[in-house]
DNA sequence: CAGTGGTCTAGACCACGAT
DNA sequence: TCGTGGTCTAGACCACTGG
């Protein structure tokens, strides 16, 4: 059998046996290359298979780690992400890392808008990144919009003080890696897989209300979907 | 800026200027090796992060080509996949693989079932290997589904000769690396990322239809999903 | 047959983390 | 200061593809 192949079994059978848990440290990449009689580059070609199963990650010069639990998550349904979180066992953090109203781009059309929010944010479960996201909505619709607490949930500040509900969403689901300021923001490397979400939603008329980009960590979260 | 960088932007631009399109071959390892004064292992670097963003994908030993366009799919309508396919311009097929009855399985509880069917899939989009599935449904409620043409649509199958209408469906999507079984059947290597998506479908009377676990390449399709 | 990617060796230097 | 992962060099052999 391949060497990173016996490398990344013996890794699934300390995970197994429960050896190591949730949040553990892995041997270091010089240990295991000791341990196989090996080399760096196929103890890592072993290590970054398994991060690709979304089984270990890597914290930049601090090691490797076993992924945590997933979170599961609905799009099409609007519960709070605190709430969410909670009710899974982990707490939730949101931090905003800018803010800005903008005049130009793409979405102005979709919109009909002419300035738009442009709101980014992190958000971390038991204290680990795990997602980014971008937020545009029409500037004058929701006018003074940085004025209320953009940690919480923009859906609950949109009902309550501008009187929007979101009544339909459209989501784009598919699988890349972090663009490069994502990553820096999440504290990974660019070329992290990720899930990118991009939903898109509309109040009774049928009009935008807003359009987000979500990066998810792809070992960070499972989604959920029903139909009919 | 990092080496493997550099030959990912390239590539980048190979892309975006139009000099490489769907399906072209790009250059071999060893000619961007020379090409960057550099080494395989750091040219792999970079065109690995190319694969996991989607963008490329390895044939063994024949070379790194550019990645067809995904095909959108909404798991919460029952369109037929041949369809779906067609109206996005791709030619489908699909291939049974296997097909036995099978009476020692953990979905057996699940479907209160003594013995089910075990059918296995690929399709293909344009000749290229893009997912592989599990099926399972009750062998008893579905006996001499074996008669009927496998490479088709199995919904239809058990809404015409069955009597069979599914109502309801819950699926569960996350990222993974197809496990090595598959990874073989598809002519990829073990540790190709991949979106696995787990769906449970269910009648009128609430009761499990069928169970399937299907592995997509993670570059091959895009989801998306109506809320409300 | 030559060319390709897949795997592997045996090192190296660096920046950053923990202490 | 030392251990860690991140990046990189300069090779090698193999199995398979394609002509």
């Amino acid at each position: 059998m391949l060497l990173y192949q016996q490398i990344r079994n013996y890794i699934h059978q300390l995970l197994s046996e429960g050896t190591l848990n949730t949040g553990d440290k892995l041997p270091s990449e010089r240990l295991l290359q000791e341990q196989f009689n090996s080399t760096r580059i196929t103890v890592r070609e072993a290590l970054l298979r398994l991060e690709a199963e979304g089984l270990i990650y890597s914290q930049t010069r601090r090691g490797w780690f076993v992924t945590p639990t997933k979170l599961k998550w609905n799009p099409a349904t609007k519960v709070n992400f605190y709430e969410l979180a909670k009710q899974q066992g982990f707490v939730a953090d949101t931090q905003v890392i800018s803010h800005q109203e903008i005049s130009n781009h793409d979405l102005k059309a979709e919109f009909s808008a002419s300035t738009l929010h442009h709101l980014q944010r992190a958000r971390s479960l038991d204290e680990r990144l795990v997602m980014f996201e971008d937020i545009f909505c029409d500037a004058a619709r929701f006018d003074g919009l940085a004025e209320h607490n953009l940690n919480g949930s923009i859906t609950q500040i949109m009902a309550n003080q501008y009187a929007t509900n979101v009544v339909n969403e459209q989501c784009a689901i598919s699988v890349t890696v972090l663009p490069d300021d994502v990553a820096q923001v999440l504290q990974k490397n660019s070329g992290t897989p990720c899930l990118k979400v991009i939903r898109k939603r509309f109040d009774e008329l049928g009009s935008l209300v807003d359009y987000n980009v979500e990066y998810w960590l792809h070992n960070a979260i499972e989604m959920t979907v029903e139909g009919h």
